[in-house]
DNA sequence: CATGAAAGTTCATACTATTAACTAATTATG
DNA sequence: CATAATTAGTTAATAGTATGAACTTTCATG
């Protein structure tokens, strides 16, 4: 499936264009869009959210906080987790990359033809499922009974 | 578009999965695929095959040679040149990888609402066109006149 | 209360890719 | 033809990506 092969170098020399853009790691520009759901998480959600290790969280949440972006506290119910919080500068830098990828969306969907758009999203949502589809039947053809 | 980012991470993972059940890392593997098209190519012809640079492409085919997958020789045409040749074993394990990419092709399309099938791929396709259009109007932006 | 599990951190490791500097070979130029 | 410029591949340094193991502290459970 070479066209998929190219779809995905495509997406992945946006996502490189957008960390050179923002000056933030791939990975890193990554996690800070999960606070676009919520201004706080706990580390352990980000590595779920993320589907990295709890470790790879650690290395990604303390980029973040260099950068200024996020700052980490304690979390008040648990005295092993931390809570990672959104900063002012990292609020501002969210809310620039959600409109330029807004933006980014528009565009590529004014280089479709019109009466294929739909139809694009629509096979691209269908394949997603078929992958997801079939990656279940493999699990399970390895832990089945 | 979440829904992309969830295709290319679908992706990657059958691409990790690959690499796994071959024992060749990702990059190396996407370098023994070139020679699907011919089996011995130059050093510098697998850097732009790849779209890396030819100081990355120097450590792929290392990676390879010591798999005894390929093997490097001197070109007799450019004393400076290296030509990287498939092996036996390599050759062996490419059309494994090949038959095991046919199964998967397949595999995913059984998957796929059969009245579907070929709009996706269409749609893929357009996709794919646009984002190549779309990039190459904005090198145009950056470099043009 | 003792024991097992979970949260986050640190360190080691492997992979991915680039750049810069380098040498040797080839090509271009006057 | 001699010289300058360019090219091919290599090496080392660097940054980014991700995992696993070991560890300490805290929580959950019987």
């Amino acid at each position: 499936m070479d066209l998929m092969a190219r779809v995905v170098r495509c997406c992945q020399e946006q996502v490189a264009e957008q960390a050179a853009r923002f000056g933030v790691p791939p990975a890193q520009l990554r996690c800070l869009l999960l606070f676009r759901r919520r201004p706080r998480f706990r580390l352990g959600e980000i590595a779920s959210g993320l589907e990295v290790t709890r470790s790879r969280a650690t290395a990604l949440v303390e980029g973040l906080v260099r950068r200024g972006l996020v700052r980490k506290q304690g979390d008040p119910g648990d005295g092993r987790a931390r809570q990672v919080a959104l900063t002012a500068g990292g609020a501002r830098l969210l809310r620039e990359v959600e409109a330029y990828l807004h933006r980014l969306h528009r565009r590529l969907l004014d280089w479709l033809p019109p009466e294929e758009r739909a139809r694009v999203l629509e096979g691209l949502s269908l394949l997603e499922q078929a992958m997801e589809r079939m990656k279940q039947a493999e699990d399970r053809e390895c832990f089945g009974p």
